[in-house]
DNA sequence: GGCTGGCAGTCGATAGGATCGAGTGCTAAC
DNA sequence: GTTAGCACTCGATCCTATCGACTGCCAGCC
């Protein structure tokens, strides 16, 4: 724990760093700190949080920067806690009373929204297929050895699997076995569909059986779509290009930032700072996450990611906002 | 038009270019070239190809860059077509071969899998809805005020749509709407959905004429979604950081991709080179595109996108064997 | 006439050296 | 405990010299 003035010289060491991207002196806290005191005294104020791991200097002679553990401190400690200004208040309003979309595009345009908000990366995780019942199943033929099984679940969602027929499946025969499944299947959590008891037809249980195949993993392990935003502001919060590319690529892998963001949050988390994600190639980056509630429940997940030196009170609370935005907005829907 | 040894020494410029991203100068040429004559006479024939407008020299004392009109001349006159290697081949093979997904699935791993074999973005843009006729039509009710409107369409796509509910809409209400529509839409093509004739019930034909509307837009104006793979990879492409998030920011904005596809598809080209596809912010960049066809119509489009000092025979090789193999993916649904 | 070897000249890239200045740590005084 | 003063460090900046990869041109050769 920290002595009031060592705080604020942190804080005002973060603010500032987060801002210039340049190591920060004493001179440039003594000037801007809350703290009235000379740039001496500051020195050794600082010297002393170097010490004890929340700055470091990159060389002799220059000013200091806040390590991984300092943010984490500033960001646990944050007196005041961050407000958005107006416009993008409103920004978000709009964004929320707009028309709306299906579900998939409400979450991909949030995704940007929130990267819009923050100059940073955006990601959204879709609400899993565990908290949502079937509301219909229908299968749809779409030539003599082809047919689609699609399942609208009650968040709204929408989801289809293409089946290879037996060879001899007449129209009628799936017509059946269509209306057989959804007898048996709607109404039931869209993560636990088990094949329905037989219907004394031996072809159309097969039917059923091949529909609950195809559509049973996009239940199971379903932790949501991933909908990525604004990568784009990477490349300039990074100035070594190789940084750039390999936090890209492991963007580019929804299951790894779906499972990061899980993770995070089942930490008890909001911030997760460099390295304490445990996602390698992003040590250098943090992330700000918030679950979106829908009947009080958490049905998914948003986040921002950016450099460890990011604007923390700011995303945290664009984070907020659009997360309470969302969920109110899903949850006309599942009324 | 070139004669034989200019072509000879504009095509092995490129081609050292293109793997070292360094200026070329004669000596380099003269090793490399199958041009046996001496690097005097070399450089005389490249102050004639600058002259000309197909190279520049970066400053006196450099070796040469290709111009845009100089790669343009380098893909019109490509001697040997350029074939993918045998692993690529395969890869290819592989991923078509493995099993069916839902389209969106497909596309969007097809467009990871173009990035992988050239180490450039690649972009697909899905099937319009024109060449498509609706299969299916659906309305599910998710609450009192809110329904969905599911369409599937003969290539196997699946659009959804919510629409908000009139006051009192009851279940048997939205169910007759839903057949009512069905009778008279399932059969015609996606992109012309009209409101049928009344049904002698005015509370359904408020219903259909809602779910049409919600619809509509989607089959009107919609060429085909589209999905951007391997964006990491312009992180190396170029050195100038802004230029890279210019270029990553253009290609979040998928309707000018889309266009710049379609446009370029357009003009009949399947290589469009720096400025030459319009499309400002990319100006450093080309396209290589080809469409896939399904029963012989082209129904979609693939294509790569990565610095004008792009590897374009391979590019080319890539780009038409992955369309080909597609296109025969897709059709193997609609027949 | 076309090709080539030779040669002077250009200009970025690299390396060494001087200087600058932002910042530190220490010490002595308040 | 705080502060002013001071010596010191070390990256950044700038200059200069040198290097080397080029070119363009010219004169000679086939």
């Amino acid at each position: 724990m920290l002595d009031e003035r060592k705080t604020a010289i942190l804080r005002a060491v973060i603010r500032e760093y987060i801002e210039t991207a340049q190591p920060v002196g004493s001179g440039h806290v003594a000037q801007a700190a809350e703290v009235r005191v000379s740039p001496a005294t500051i020195r050794n104020e600082m010297s002393v949080l170097e010490q004890e791991g929340y700055l470091v200097q990159p060389h002799t002679s220059a000013g200091r920067i806040p390590t991984d553990k300092g943010y984490r401190y500033f960001v646990d400690h944050l007196s005041v806690p961050g407000r958005l200004d107006a416009v993008r208040v409103q920004q978000v309003s709009d964004f929320f009373s707009s028309t709306h979309r299906a579900l998939e595009r409400t979450l991909s345009d949030t995704s940007r929204l929130l990267a819009h908000l923050t100059h940073y990366a955006a990601v959204v995780v879709g609400p899993g297929a565990e908290a949502a019942t079937i509301r219909s199943v229908q299968l749809v033929g779409l030539s003599a050895r082809i047919a689609t099984v699609v399942v609208v679940l009650s968040n709204g969602s929408v989801e289809h699997e293409p089946i290879d027929l037996p060879e001899d499946t007449s129209d009628a025969r799936l017509a059946a076995a269509g209306a057989h499944l959804a007898r048996h299947v709607i109404g039931r959590p869209a993560n636990d569909v088990a094949t329905p008891p037989s219907s004394g037809d031996e072809a159309v249980d097969v039917l059923c059986a091949l529909a609950i195949a195809a559509i049973a993993p996009a239940g199971r392990d379903d932790e949501g779509q991933v909908y990525v935003g604004g990568t784009a502001q990477m490349a300039s919060a990074f100035d070594a290009v190789d940084v750039v590319r390999s936090v890209l690529q492991t963007l580019e892998q929804e299951y790894v930032v779906s499972s990061l963001m899980r993770d995070v949050l089942s930490r008890g988390l909001s911030v997760a700072i460099g390295v304490e994600h445990g996602v390698e190639p992003l040590a250098a980056c943090s992330v700000v996450v918030a679950p979106y509630l829908v009947d009080g429940e958490a049905v998914g997940t948003i986040g921002v990611l950016g450099p460890t030196r990011m604007n923390y009170p700011q995303a945290l609370a664009a984070v907020e906002v659009v997360s309470e935005r969302l969920g109110a907005r899903l949850g006309e829907v599942e009324v």
